[in-house]
DNA sequence: GAAGTGTTTTTTGTATACACGATATATATA
DNA sequence: TATATATATCGTGTATACAAAAAACACTTC
């Protein structure tokens, strides 16, 4: 851990949310390194709390398998290795198929307006080459997609794979190569949601992730190498 | 809570897990019912351990969604609506779509023959009318393929989503009627996995699901009824 | 009798204490 | 020097203590 893990208080979450929500955080981020030992009394002092609310917050990142625990050894941070990674993403390359499909029967007038602007949105994000500006347009327009599925537990498990690849995901992002593909990509899964063609926009969907698995297996080699 | 709550004693693993395991069981098997408090001196008395177990317990099933928090109030058992059932089951129609696509691709010989055992196996269970048999064999099969996929995030998104239903499962395993299609649609899923027929394996397990899902919300409506 | 208010009880949230296992360190012996 | 053994240290696992919030209750007042 290189740093200064700040806490970020919110006094109407209970510590052990606000503990749970910064360590996630701080791995997701890598500001945790695979491999790196989670110490209670060590996070306690750090964060200024109680061991208590650590280890609960410890618990919930077991669960989600953000750390791995060893007996009488406490928590270390869960490796990411390319097998769990492309594990990960072909799960993802599913579930997002099935999010379009259940949005073709789903999604309101309303939501398609905002999921229109939201691909231009995209679109001019792109144009300003704003890395930081392109991930939040996309996030948006994911999530408009996720929300016209009406199914809660789908977009809580779809959120939480997305979160594994929060490091790469950025990587992909950055490389400006792929802009136009994935406005393109954005574009084939609007219009096909609008025609409710469930099977383009099930393909759509299906080849979105696929190009980012690639890209994400790519950098994983690459940061393998340079180890 | 009627009932005995009896802890299982497992000298290697923390109790933490212990407690995990137990409550976790107490909610799947409708020991614990939805909307029940989930009190932790109470909790802590009854088996016999402090309340640090206790909590620790509750975080990972708060994370799994199988109780839910109110703040300064503790934990409850989550309803099982029938939008919630049908979520899950939605989902885990989509997943188990992807685990027999995978298996048409990695099974290896072996594990192809035990699944043909495990079939016959399922037909000969069947045969004895014993519930309890007929849903061991049925689980036993499902692994197989499951483990099939070599995609253990799969894995474990899988066998939580089965958990979720366990309660309604048993039913519909009871219900004589439904005995035949089972056989049928598992010699379907078999067969498309042994020519490999992607298209064909995740349609019988699409389908194999979709009767699963009416029947469970049958159940959940009669369930709804008599209340 | 209803509404409001003060008090007690219950239960969570957080901190701390203690026990024990695991690891590392030092010492002794061959 | 190498190995074995004793000992100290560190960190988790579990229990308990204390504070504060919420709920329940009783009491007063209108």
């Amino acid at each position: 851990m290189t740093d200064n893990l700040q806490i970020k208080m919110d006094d109407f979450l209970p510590l052990r949310d606000v503990v749970f929500n910064t360590l996630r955080q701080a791995i997701l981020t890598g500001d945790l390194k695979p491999g790196e030992r989670l110490m209670e009394i060590h996070l306690a002092d750090k964060l200024g709390v109680s061991r208590t609310p650590i280890r609960e917050a410890i618990r919930k990142l077991e669960l989600e398998g953000l750390v791995i625990m060893i007996p009488r050894r406490g928590a270390e941070v869960a490796q990411i290795t390319e097998k769990s990674m492309n594990d990960v993403l072909e799960v993802r390359q599913s579930l997002d198929a099935l999010c379009v499909e259940l949005a073709c029967d789903r999604i309101t007038e309303e939501e398609l307006e905002n999921l229109k602007r939201a691909c231009v949105g995209f679109e001019l994000a792109v144009k300003t080459k704003d890395t930081k500006k392109i991930a939040q347009a996309d996030v948006a327009l994911h999530d408009i997609i996720l929300k016209a599925t009406g199914n809660d537990r789908l977009i809580s498990l779809v959120n939480n794979l997305a979160e594994q690849m929060y490091r790469y995901r950025f990587e992909y992002i950055k490389d400006a190569t792929q802009h136009d593909m994935l406005v393109e990509e954005h574009r084939q899964i609007y219009e096909s949601i609008v025609k409710k063609d469930r099977d383009a926009a099930s393909k759509a969907a299906w080849t979105h992730i696929e190009n980012q698995k690639k890209a994400i297996i790519h950098q994983i080699r690459l940061d393998q190498e340079n180890k």
